[in-house]
DNA sequence: GCAGGATGTCTAGCGTTGCTAGAATTCGCT
DNA sequence: AGCGAATTCTAGCAACGCTAGACATCCTGC
């Protein structure tokens, strides 16, 4: 129970990620609807059943993309907001990052927000990257607004809406710029902000 | 070709509907995944090929639950916003009567904005429900603002948003009222409409 | 009243899906 | 070399959306 089984280990972990990164590329070029878990194991050139030697099911290997997409939001997401001139603009740096985010990569929002996932969101075991995401939203608000929290949400919900009806041509795709533009100018946190009485 | 087909279609008619309405009942109670074509016609009391000689197939029978749905959502928002007080309020009330209606009818939301449909939005041929659904968060805004459209479909993205990140558990589902406070106060709209230079 | 034809409905089945039991194989160890 | 265990594959199940072709039903014209 040696270095045999470490480099045993080390293959199967690697395999896992391959199922991960096989599964994302296929949603990303051929959309979900094509990630059946028979191409998948002719992907990655195993059977069928060794996906779920690592997976639950086929929900447990989109969670695990999503789980990535949460974390390279997160960085996109950071990046963005503290490559912004400064605060008053960091608010529109991180609207404008998320869009981009969903439309140039719809599989990977997809799974992050819209397939049936496993994913644990608003509760004690969130995955770190899921709460980062989250806290980048709250970090546009200043320390002094009590309530950034409650703005983050507001505003994730906004902007996810947005994303995911003109991704489906409920509202039109053009026009984003404008959307985002209405939306900073209605969160630029107010002066003071308004207290509860 | 007279009385006798004319009977014909209207009892025609009559199973559309059916079918319809059954669809909608048991993904009421079981959700949309229990809706297969099997299960549909074991309801509606025949054989799997009738479903298909009234839609194209499973996607348009869920459209069309959802067009209902559209058309309960419209009259649902235009009660809300002429019983309130005044303009003022309207807004508000527009606004909570959608995320109600998002929470108790969560499958016939489902059909309507998350689910593949075949409706066609914000175009030239979209059906009047959905027409109207639209012109409802218009008129929560003054004709004086110039982008009251604009307004609209911001406004109903972070209502969508909302909605369905709460459903789905990834924001929690406590804390409604909050967000549409803050979501009210941050659009209703200024003195002057912040115009385009 | 009764054949003929059109209309409508059902039975049966195709190809695909997610998932799994049990056979077969491989591989390290003594 | 051969045993034992871990791993991988073959084969198959039940359910899915959808459809072709057999079957029944009903109106029409004689």
């Amino acid at each position: 129970m040696s270095a045999i089984s470490e480099r045993r280990e080390r293959e199967r972990a690697h395999r896992h990620q391959l199922i991960i990164t096989a599964a994302r590329e296929l949603a990303e070029t051929e959309g979900w609807e094509a990630v059946t878990t028979r191409r998948l194991a002719d992907r990655v050139e195993y059977s069928q059943p060794v996906l779920y030697s690592h997976f639950n099911g086929k929900d447990a290997i989109v969670s695990a993309v999503a789980l990535d997409g949460f974390g390279e939001l997160a960085t996109h997401l950071r990046r963005a907001r503290q490559a912004a001139p400064g605060p008053a603009h960091a608010l529109r740096a991180v609207c404008r990052a998320y869009l981009d985010f969903a439309t140039e990569r719809p599989a990977l929002y997809q799974a992050m927000f819209i397939l049936p996932t496993e994913l644990t969101f608003a509760s004690a075991e969130t995955p770190a990257p899921l709460r980062a995401c989250f806290d980048e939203f709250v970090s546009c608000f200043p320390p002094a607004n009590e309530r950034r929290e409650l703005f983050a949400e507001v505003l994730w919900g906004a902007l996810h809406g947005i994303a995911v009806l003109s991704e489906s041509g409920r509202i039109p795709p053009a026009g984003q710029e404008e959307r985002i533009d209405l939306l900073v100018t209605r969160f630029a946190d107010s002066p003071a902000s308004p207290g509860t009485p």
